[in-house]
DNA sequence: GATTGATCTGAACGCTGGTTCAGTTAATAT
DNA sequence: ATATTAACTGAACCAGCGTTCAGATCAATC
């Protein structure tokens, strides 16, 4: 056996998806090149064959190790029992994870599309998950009297469009910082959740 | 001269904007081809540089087209004086125009960056000009105390990011009309922007 | 220092893309 | 009938695409 530490494909495999990241981000996935991916990562085409099979898995894999990441993360954070405060937590969690990923949400998003029917599915199952989870939120607080809304179904789309929207604009160099942020948008939460709203 | 009356451009040229907003709807604008798009008018790929001088064009067309079609329909809108009334006024106009719409404001977001340089600030500065108003419309209500939001500039992006992610799920012929979904947005809007909040 | 195998190069393959254009077609005007 | 010309065809051009692969390279092992 030869090269085993040291090895470069440690180095390269990453380097690929950032590239790949980076650029269907800028450009979009259809309007990239292979080539153009090699060129940053700083090696030939050809290369970047010893690890996807081609650029469809290259844009499948960078999507559902997003979905999966963020369905994984939520499953570990405490969730208070209030459904108050469980919004909170909801909210701070939701921006933080999507700001820190402003690329990944942003071809999340875009870039469906442009997957295989097989892939897409494998997407939308785990988006309809993460779904499901606000809705329960939202449920949870509307039985218990703590939320007032016109309909939960709709108020779980419009929450998270409102929430994700943010990365259209935040900027992490910004008049505002990250806390301010989930601070404006927990008390706006709230509000749309007619958190305390007259009877 | 010859070929004026009945000539075929009066019909050719729309169905070619048409079948370009379907396509670049459902495959994005870099996936679909000219030939595509021809093959679904019933030309030859070649006939389509007889209405447009190039891709590029067909698409800032049918972008330009739509924001100048927003702005201009909002000019003619007559909005009350109130402010909560001017919400509820804005929320309907927003979403009845979008939903009507659903292909124009989905490739409105997803193809601003195949837009060369000149033509994406084109667009840019139109969209500015319609989240100025909504802006406005905010600033208002939040001086005269009819609202109240924790921030005026940031409430103003989600009322619109939470209006306009109504089209990613929005069917007519789904559960809901579209009267009851604007119902369900005033209401859901006049929490978003605290009207009636415990001061 | 010879061997080994992971890693990468460089050139090629077949194909499709946007765009051009000489030539055909057919509706109107004379 | 003939002339005129808008509208379109059909074929071609060339650049660039994703992908493949025989061979070069080179760090770790023996």
């Amino acid at each position: 056996m030869a090269r085993k530490t040291g090895s470069h494909s440690e180095i390269t495999g990453p380097k690929i998806k950032q590239a790949a990241l980076k650029l269907f981000a800028r450009n979009g996935f259809a309007a990239v090149t292979m080539r153009q991916i090699a060129a940053r990562v700083g090696v030939q085409a050809g290369a970047i064959y010893n690890y996807t099979p081609d650029k469809q898995a290259l844009l499948f894999d960078l999507l559902h190790g997003h979905m999966a990441d963020l369905l994984t993360r939520w499953a570990e954070e405490d969730v208070p029992h209030d459904p108050v405060a469980a919004l909170d937590h909801f909210v701070a969690f939701h921006l933080d994870f999507h700001i820190q990923r402003p690329e990944l949400v942003f071809i999340s998003y875009m870039e469906l599309r442009n997957l295989t029917e097989g892939n897409f599915k494998a997407i939308e199952e785990k988006r309809s998950r993460y779904e499901k989870i606000v809705y329960d939120m939202i449920l949870k607080g509307v039985l218990s009297g703590d939320f007032q809304v016109p309909d939960a179904k709709i108020t779980s789309f419009a929450l998270i469009a409102m929430l994700t929207g943010v990365v259209d604009w935040f900027r992490a160099d910004g008049r505002l910082s990250s806390d301010e942020l989930t601070r404006q948008y927990c008390a706006l939460a709230r509000q749309t959740l007619g958190v305390n709203a007259p009877a």
